[in-house]
DNA sequence: CTCTTGTATAAGCTACTGCTAATATGATAG
DNA sequence: CTATCATATTAGCAGTAGCTTATACAAGAG
């Protein structure tokens, strides 16, 4: 109802007090949101960032004891952190290991280099 | 009770799967996490991306005909945006103009790298 | 001063997130 | 086969996030 074309005797127009703005890509936007909501957590933050300073590969029953919380909320982290394509994770015998996919390892060097560069 | 060290005569020894890990730095943590889950939220993100295609400002009142959701809701997102270092603000009149800070600039083109990056 | 416009803050409610405990699945050993 | 270990899934609950409405504050116009 607000937006419609002003047809009545008025002189005054739809004033904004700057500028329209363009829309944002909502493709984009969703997939930066899951990326963004997966790495935003205690836990899942940790689990990525070890599973970053591990040279090959980390297996969840290590994680488990680091992070502080129980198998079973580990098992889901990772499983979000999978889904939201930030690890990657393999078989071997009854083991299951994770490793960091690109997208992690560039937004956490982002973040590191900001933190880096305020004095 | 587990984990206790094994004093019975058993020779087994307490094995883990693979390797213990290095610490994850707590400050740095604790930044990220701000900056991660500040911007992992629709209503965020998108003014976000508002705020930073614009060149020179952005002011509340346009932001809040764009994201659909109510100006205090708009004003509150604004807030978290500005204590997590994303947004700066300056006052002009009676109007208020925000500006992506370096560290929003830096992490949306890190999400847009990665995204083209995928074929 | 009052009135209006732009923005911020407060209070309250719903919905979702992330945990635990319990259970299920899957692989290996005996 | 059964037993055990590693991981995943389910159910249910407590805490918090994010919205709306209402109210307060701040600045300019008259």
């Amino acid at each position: 109802m607000i937006g419609d074309a002003i047809t009545d005797g008025t002189t005054e127009e739809t004033e904004t007090c700057c500028t329209p703005l363009e829309d944002v890509d909502s493709d984009a936007m969703a997939t930066d949101l899951q990326v963004l909501t997966a790495m935003g957590n205690d836990t899942r933050y940790e689990l990525l960032r070890r599973i970053s300073n591990a040279d090959d590969g980390v297996c969840v029953c290590d994680l488990e004891a680091a992070v502080g919380v129980s198998q079973s909320a580990v098992s889901q982290a990772l499983s979000r952190l999978y889904t939201a394509g930030l690890v990657t994770r393999r078989k071997e015998g009854s083991w299951r290991y994770y490793e960091p996919t690109e997208t992690t390892a560039a937004l956490l060097e982002t973040l590191d280099d900001l933190r880096g560069s305020h004095e």
